[in-house]
DNA sequence: GTCGTTTACGGGGATCGTAATAATA
DNA sequence: TATTATTACGATCCCCGTAAACGAC
């Protein structure tokens, strides 16, 4: 399990299409989508998505899931914003003024 | 940035150096690690670790990284077990009753 | 008949392991 | 001198994109 299979269950499950989550959020096929959200319910060990014809809908157990997905992606982006900002040794926290950094 | 590249940031960190990290952690290669910190560390854009003879040790931009990577990973295996969790429709906290549904 | 997912296949990129090199106590 | 990290190189594995097939409404 990588980051990058709950990057694509995230914009499916946002999509509620393998298709559009593919060609308009991720920018790759839908064979590959496809595919790595079978790896990742084969790694997990449980369907997370049924599929239609008219698109997906989440299992109760891929509700959860994607739950805690987001708040591991969150965490990732935190620990990487957070070592930046801990880079910046003459940057405290009270003088935000005027340059472009927020 | 992939799980992977978390988990061997924290397999250094714990383990204080790259090779023990990889001979005895990761059971992989040194030099595969050492181009993994690497990578990680030109994408986050910030040096976590400081190579030494002796070892590595860690930044204050790594120690930062290394506390939100572990919540990270966290949540990540929070995810999957919560999925198989909610996979297991007639195992609830004491009696939720016996349908599939929630 | 149309929409959507899945499977098959070939190409490309990334990772890995071994071996050799450089630097430091 | 001994230990550790880095670089070079060849092989392997995984992911991706295109094309064809299956199923549902």
């Amino acid at each position: 399990m990588e980051l990058r299979h709950l990057r694509y269950f995230i914009a499916v499950a946002d999509a509620g299409s393998l298709t559009v989550a593919a060609e308009q959020k991720l920018h790759t096929s839908q064979p590959s989508l496809s595919r790595q959200i079978r790896d990742l319910e084969a790694e997990v060990g449980v369907q997370l998505i049924h599929r239609s014809a008219h698109g997906v809908e989440l299992t109760p157990a891929g509700k959860v899931f994607l739950d805690h997905t987001r708040m591991a992606l969150v965490q990732a982006e935190a620990a990487k914003e957070a070592a930046q900002r801990a880079a910046q040794p003459a940057r405290p926290s009270f003088a935000l003024g005027f340059m472009s950094g927020a």
